[in-house]
DNA sequence: GACAGAGGTGCAACCGCTTGCATTAATTGT
DNA sequence: ACAATTAATGCAAGCGGTTGCACCTCTGTC
């Protein structure tokens, strides 16, 4: 049915050896063969078995990317950035979704570890030791986690929450809420880490709620926490624990920002369009999943590449903070507020 | 360095052809060797390696999933909902975007052809002619587009927009503008069709505008074209075009829904969180990705298999529709209006 | 006691392709 | 003029599996 390189060496009069040099190795055929043979692969709309091809070279092709939930917004601009990348350099990319299950991503590994030339873990929940291990199975790049001795991109979520809650002690909030994310989450992890000592040195307090489920019903459903903490200010694991909050405090009755600031992290899009627009942590989700494309291709065998890529993140300063009730800092902050327009 | 059916063959004494037995027809292999061999696959960490048997069987278990823009909120619940049915039945998923271009549609389903057992192709730009050629080439199953001949699951958006435009026009809306979608979109053209002959219907004016790209800025750059066309209300293609015209409304100065009311297409998560909450014609677009991938997998070989899905879809009523300067008519329409809160 | 049949296993070809090696023809050096 | 390169191609093994067929060993039957 489907065409082989059988099929263009008989067409073209050569042996299939010469059909497949003339893809994988053209320098060592003649030019005028060459041309033949691409002449009549090209009539019959041969296209090489990639799988066949993999069988004995080793390289497939293709890469695993695994995220925890594609329908949370954070992940489909990382996806979507990988596979541009992928694509550029011919690779095609499987998307595996875990949903938050730990015991997924691992079977998902193993069962991919096979047809793929490596796999991308973004914000896994297993422990480091499980992919240290299948780090050994498959070539592996980690989003959003650092592990010794395993290459992994990460956003600087540390430094994003640490403006974050700068922010808000510098404009008088003394109480402060953090909304944790789910747990085995490094990036939650390095945001607590960092907020609780931001908050120490900025004199407020921080009160931990979690960990939460990664979602809007996740932060709906904390309003009430929220406000029981008496907290004057937020600060949520991501954009739509954000969301999901600013919804159940406005159903409480209770203003934002007037009566609770509050802030998100990732800057998906939808925190622009939202009312009050979003204050929140932009991570530059697209440049991640380029670079950890680049990053899997470029060490391709050579294990031991042990890169671990830092990525800026910025606060962006919208329309769901305010003051608080303590006392403003003095020092001006110097942020530049970003206008919550339309992207470009 | 993998672990392949002869280590397995090895370890537990027996031929590989009785390994692979195992595996592929276990009720041919006598239990007791069955169970030694499972028991050295086991401590091995033997896994089939798929690309060496779809070589053979010719079943790849892989699916190739074809999107115009991941980014597009549309998508990711559509892609979520077919990797999960498609690992439901042991097949992984290639995840391919062409950022709305024709061309690359074609490309990339040619480029997967031989590494999946069939392609599902979403909201496709390129021409009929062309699918119904590749469809010799690999099964194919289209999503949102109806062709002779080509299996399909469609979202009944036909229904939506006749339910959408009836609203407008029995609460006196005489001037409608259609925000068309991109070139090439059968829903599009869909859209267009059922809103023609529905605003006819209701003694309303339609005016077209577009193509436009599905896009918010693709919405927000048409505000000022659907103010100077002097229409009260506005059926946009989908819910991004619709959020971004609202956006450029409100700047341009005008209220919704006082001034304009808008209407979107698809109830993505956004249009429950923006302000006003969109009024919107609801897609089961989890639903579609599902029975596509159903789909593709029943009638695996025998083509012919032309069966065409029509899915349901609704109006949701929410805030951003109201009342248009004619007069109400009598008849009530007896939509349900659903609240706008946060899904369970 | 010979034989048919069934159950269980091994053998070897093959899927589509790559690649080390052998073979042949053409070119170069001396 | 002849050996030594070099260029171009063919040959065949093998990547990791599957599968039709042959073979062997039991049972049960008459």
């Amino acid at each position: 049915m489907s065409v082989t390189i059988r099929d263009v060496a008989r067409a073209s009069g050569v042996h299939i050896s010469t059909v497949s040099r003339t893809f994988s190795a053209p320098h060592l055929v003649n030019p005028n063969t060459r041309s033949r043979v691409l002449a009549c692969a090209e009539e019959l709309g041969y296209r090489p078995n990639r799988a066949a091809r993999a069988l004995i070279t080793g390289r497939t092709y293709n890469i695993g990317l695994i995220v925890a939930d594609i329908a949370n917004p954070f992940f489909p601009p990382l996806i979507k950035a990988a596979e541009s990348q992928a694509r550029k350099h011919d690779h095609h990319i499987f998307v595996a979704d875990t949903n938050e299950d730990p015991a997924l991503e691992e079977e998902v590994v193993r069962a991919l570890a096979k047809q793929v030339d490596g796999v991308l873990i973004c914000s896994p929940r297993m422990n480091n030791a499980l992919i240290e291990q299948l780090s050994r199975e498959v070539p592996l790049v980690v989003v959003n986690r650092q592990i010794a001795g395993i290459p992994a991109v990460v956003m600087d979520v540390a430094q994003g929450a640490r403006l974050a809650v700068e922010h808000l002690t510098t404009r008088g909030h003394r109480n402060i809420a953090l909304l944790s994310g789910p747990r085995g989450s490094w990036t939650s992890r390095e945001i607590r880490r960092s907020a609780t000592a931001t908050a120490r040195a900025g004199h407020a307090e921080l009160t931990v709620i979690g960990p939460n489920p990664p979602t809007e019903v996740g932060g709906l459903t904390v309003a009430e926490d929220v406000l029981r903490a008496g907290a004057s200010a937020v600060l949520a694991y991501n954009d739509l624990m954000a969301i999901g909050l600013i919804e159940g405090l406005l159903t409480a009755g209770a203003r934002v920002p007037e009566d609770v600031s509050v802030v998100g992290i990732d800057d998906i899009m939808l925190s622009r369009l939202t009312r009050p627009k979003l204050t929140t942590v932009a991570t530059p989700t697209a440049a991640a999943g380029r670079a950890a494309v680049d990053m899997l291709l470029a060490h391709g065998d050579d294990r031991r590449s042990t890169a671990h890529l830092h990525l800026q993140t910025e606060l962006v300063i919208r329309d769901s903070t305010g003051p608080g009730p303590g006392p403003h800092s003095p020092a001006d902050p110097g942020y530049v507020s970003v206008p919550g327009g339309v992207a470009s």
